[in-house]
DNA sequence: CCCTTAATAGTCAGTACGACTATAAAAGGG
DNA sequence: CCCTTTTATAGTCGTACTGACTATTAAGGG
C-alpha cells in the first residue's frame, strides 16, 4: 500500500492514503491518476487500470472543512520508490496488514478496497494488470494469494486458469530460467477476456466442510 | 424504475433519475434517502437499504454547472405511485427495458446500478430486502429473475435457496392460499445470513455447453 | 368433474472441484 | 559429480453439486 506521511495539521505525523483535490475540467479518476504519478513519479500512469472503490461524503471526516472524496485503487506489478509530493513528509511502500491507524477514516477506505479488490480477483482478469507484461503462473497466483490472504493449491490454480479461454495465452516460445531455482516456468500474457466464467473461487469453500 | 419527468431546462420534457443536492451536514447517503422520500411520498424510507453504485464525476455531465453524482440504488417490495416533488412535471413506475434515453448521463448510472445489483445477488441475501416481510419462495425468485432478465428452473432455484444456512426461514406455521391459482405455497422469512456461500450462479452458465 | 396452474418432491447423469501423488527440470552444496 | 532442494507441470480419484427433467400434490375455473 503506497502511504505518505501528512506533513501538515490535521493528523501532522500520522499516515495516510495519498490524494488530492479535483482541478476545475478533470475527473475524479483523472484526478486520481495526475496525483499517483506525482506520487510516486512514474512515467507511465496512463494505461494503469483505476477501480473505483466507492464515495465518503459523511460529513465531519476532514476536521477542516466539508470533503467528499472518491476512492480508486490502482495495481502496480514492479513499484518504484515513491518521492513524496507536496505537503507531505514522506512517502512508502507498506505491506496491508502494517497499514493500520491511519489519518481521517482511511483504516475504512483501504478496507474497502482491498475487499473490492479481492471481489474483482473472483469475477474479472483483472489479476493480469496486476503482473509485468509476461509473466508465470505462479506469479498469476501470488497476486490471489496476497490479496486474498489464502494459500492456494498450485496444481488446482493452473487447471482452473488454463481452463477458462481468454485469460491467458502462451507466450509463443519461451520459458523463464534466470533466477529461478527450481524448473523453470512457462511465460505467459494476458489473453482477450475480460470476465471469468466460471468464477475463480476464494479456494476453501467455507461453509460446508462434511 | 423510479423515473421524473424534467420541468426545466436543461433536458425539460426528457425522463431522468431522481436526484437532488446535498445539505449542509448530511452524507450523500442521507440525501439520497430524503430525496426517495420526498419523491415517493413513503413514509418509512429509513428502513430501507440502499446500495451505493459508484460516483459520476466528468465535466461537462450537467451543461449548467461542475456537478459530481453519487448514485444509490434502493429496492421497494410494494411502491405506492409516486409524487413528483420540486421541479419535476412527473414521476412515475417504469420498467427496466423502457426506461432509455434519459437525461444527462442517466442512461449508464441505471445500467451500473442494474449490473451493480444484480452482481450483490449472487453473492448477498440482498434479494430478500426486496420482497415483503413474509414471502414465498416464488416471489424471491421473481426477484432474481427480473433483476438478472433470466428464467430459473423452479425446483433447482428452491433447492440451492433452502440449502444455504441463514438465507431464508419459514414462517412457524402458514401457507398462503388467498389469491393463487395453484397449490399454495409455503412462507418465508429473511434469516440471519447475510453473505451467501456458496454464491447462487446465473443459472445457465454461459460457455462450456458441451 | 375434468382441466389448468403452480408448488413441491424426487431422480439422474455429467462434471467440476479439492486433495493428493508423481514426474521433470533446474540450482546449490558437499 | 552426485544428491538434495526447489519449483513447475502432469495426472488421479472420489465427492458433491449442478442442470435437466419427471412426478406428485393442491388449489381454482369452467
Amino acid at each position: 500500500m503506497l502511504l505518505v506521511e501528512r506533513g501538515q495539521e490535521p493528523y501532522a505525523g500520522r499516515w495516510a492514503l495519498p490524494g488530492g483535490f479535483l482541478l476545475p475540467e478533470e475527473s475524479a479518476e483523472e484526478a486520481a491518476r495526475r496525483e499517483l504519478g506525482e506520487e510516486t513519479g512514474l512515467a507511465d500512469v496512463s494505461g494503469l487500470h483505476l477501480e473505483q472503490v466507492r464515495a465518503y461524503s459523511e460529513p465531519g471526516r476532514d476536521p477542516r472543512m466539508r470533503v467528499v472524496s472518491v476512492a480508486f485503487a490502482a495495481l502496480l506489478p514492479d513499484p518504484p520508490e515513491p518521492r513524496p509530493g507536496t505537503d507531505a513528509a514522506e512517502a512508502r511502500w507498506t505491506p496491508y496488514e502494517r497499514a493500520t491507524g491511519l489519518a481521517f477514516d482511511h483504516d475504512r477506505i483501504l478496507a474497502n478496497a482491498r475487499a473490492r479488490v479481492g471481489a474483482r480477483l473472483e469475477s474479472t482478469c483483472l489479476a493480469t494488470a496486476f503482473c509485468p507484461p509476461e509473466f508465470t503462473l505462479g506469479e498469476l497466483q501470488q497476486v490471489y494469494e496476497s490479496v486474498w490472504g489464502t494459500p492456494l493449491d498450485r496444481p488446482n490454480f493452473r487447471r482452473k486458469v488454463l481452463a477458462t479461454p481468454g485469460f491467458v495465452e502462451p507466450v509463443p516460445g519461451g520459458a523463464r530460467l534466470t533466477g529461478g531455482r527450481g524448473k523453470p516456468a512457462a511465460l505467459y500474457r494476458a489473453g482477450p477476456a475480460t470476465a471469468l466464467h466460471p468464477p475463480l473461487p476464494r479456494t476453501p469453500r467455507e461453509g460446508h466442510p462434511a
